[in-house]
DNA sequence: GCCAACGTTGGC
DNA sequence: GCCAACGTTGGC
């Protein structure tokens, strides 16, 4: 079993946003980069813990708890033409482009980006990187149990 | 809206 | 296969 990070613009799909839907599960479309892209297709799988994190908003940061819940299958949206997920590259013989699905358990409190770069036993966290801009990236298990038990008090 | 970082593209 | 140009991400 592997560690997740996953980031999602609020204004495009917020954790209120997959909690409305049906099984509080959605499709995580849009992901256009390979690294992300083959962390779904070769290392995920389903049961997977996962981060969920808000980017690109006010307070950038972990809001909740989630599962990866499916196996990678290809992503719809490189397949709408009008799409702004759209690619001509792709095609249905051939999808370039994968997701999974991922369900929600439960909203956190928020961590904010500050508050993880302020603890040392997570410098190394991928996300924290410089530069880093991959919108999946694996937490290490120490990571995990560091941020459950020490940042939001979940009995391990 | 700026810009650092870095991924992708495409000419050679 | 190199690398300059360009595009995107995402925090600030």
């Amino acid at each position: 079993m592997r560690y997740w990070l996953m980031k999602s613009e609020p204004s495009e799909c917020s954790i209120d946003d997959v909690l409305a839907m049906p099984k509080q599960s959605v499709a995580w479309w849009g992901v256009r980069n390979y690294q992300a892209r083959n962390f779904m297709r070769d290392l995920m799988r389903p049961g997977d813990p996962v981060f969920f994190y808000h980017s690109s908003c006010p307070e950038p940061g972990i809001v909740g708890l989630a599962e990866v819940a499916s196996r990678a299958y290809p992503d719809e949206t490189q397949f709408e033409p009008t799409g702004k997920y759209y690619d001509p590259k792709s095609s249905r013989e051939a999808p370039r482009w994968l997701l999974v699905d991922v369900r929600v358990k439960c909203k956190t409190r928020l961590i904010t980006l500050d508050e993880l770069r302020a603890h040392a036993e997570l410098s190394t966290m991928r996300v924290l990187a410089r530069g880093n801009r991959l919108s999946i990236t694996p937490v290490a298990p120490e990571h995990w149990q560091f941020i459950c038990a020490r940042l939001l008090g979940l009995p391990s």
